[in-house]
DNA sequence: CTGAAGGATGACGTATACGTCAATCATCAT
DNA sequence: ATGATGATTGACGTATACGTCATCCTTCAG
């Protein structure tokens, strides 16, 4: 059904301010339709937003989170251009899997702790 | 052979400023020994720094990891404190686990575009 | 027509995570 | 003894990511 939302129901929806919809968009990762002076976003700015929200949930920088975003629908009609955003996108993909390799590792680590403490329990509570 | 570090040494060891690791001990991240005034850092030192920089990879904040720190070595002396450990750990590791689907996500979205980039360049060099 | 509600644009404030610089102090070789 | 080297403690500066007004416009119900 293609909704619109202005600022405030957008943020609604996402659980985040207006400002800082207003400041992405100061910075350059979104550009909302205007009618007249008023913002006026629809589901492709929510999905981009999400989008957004996601990068900063894994630690990313508005910036970093950006050039992730230019690689969603990047000009691919010059073979050129799809090499920079095939060099792009592997770069992002190493990061991620670097990324992803540390986060397994600290999981484990966590297990390890949460296993210590479940027999320290188990042990103080008698159940040999 | 428990090596002792200076600050210069162990920020040289880990590849960041000793203004850096002095500010994580003014956030009681570390407590090194002191000789004198001068701060002596063991290999217990340098191993938290390296929890302490995967963290921050991760996207955590100095508080957060500080948080996680006290995991390690936490108080297991009383059931209370087992209970408390546990219930942090396991709420760190809902954090992590939620951020690793994220991440995974995130993967698939990129090689998909990975795919496409390859596809298209491909046709474009007329590699029917 | 008018006033209340909502949106827009600055401008300034704040927390986090350091960088940078100055002044001081201790130590070690010559 | 001394001066260069390296460490310490402030204090102030900076980038990122917003929060918080204040002020101004527009619009729309009554």
């Amino acid at each position: 059904m293609d909704r619109l939302y202005t600022v405030t129901e957008l943020a609604a929806e996402l659980g985040v301010t207006p400002r800082t919809i207003r400041f992405y968009e100061v910075k350059g990762l979104l550009s909302p339709k205007r009618a007249g002076t008023t913002r006026v976003y629809n589901h492709r700015d929510l999905a981009r937003m999400y989008l957004i929200l996601r990068g900063k949930r894994l630690g990313f920088s508005l910036a970093d989170i950006k050039e992730y975003l230019d690689l969603y629908g990047a000009d691919t009609s010059q073979v050129e251009q799809i090499h920079l955003l095939l060099g792009k996108v592997r770069h992002r993909l190493g990061d991620l899997e670097l990324q992803r390799r540390e986060l397994e590792e600290t999981l484990s680590e966590l297990r390890e702790i949460e296993r210590q403490a479940v027999a320290a329990l188990k042990e103080k509570t008698g159940q040999a």
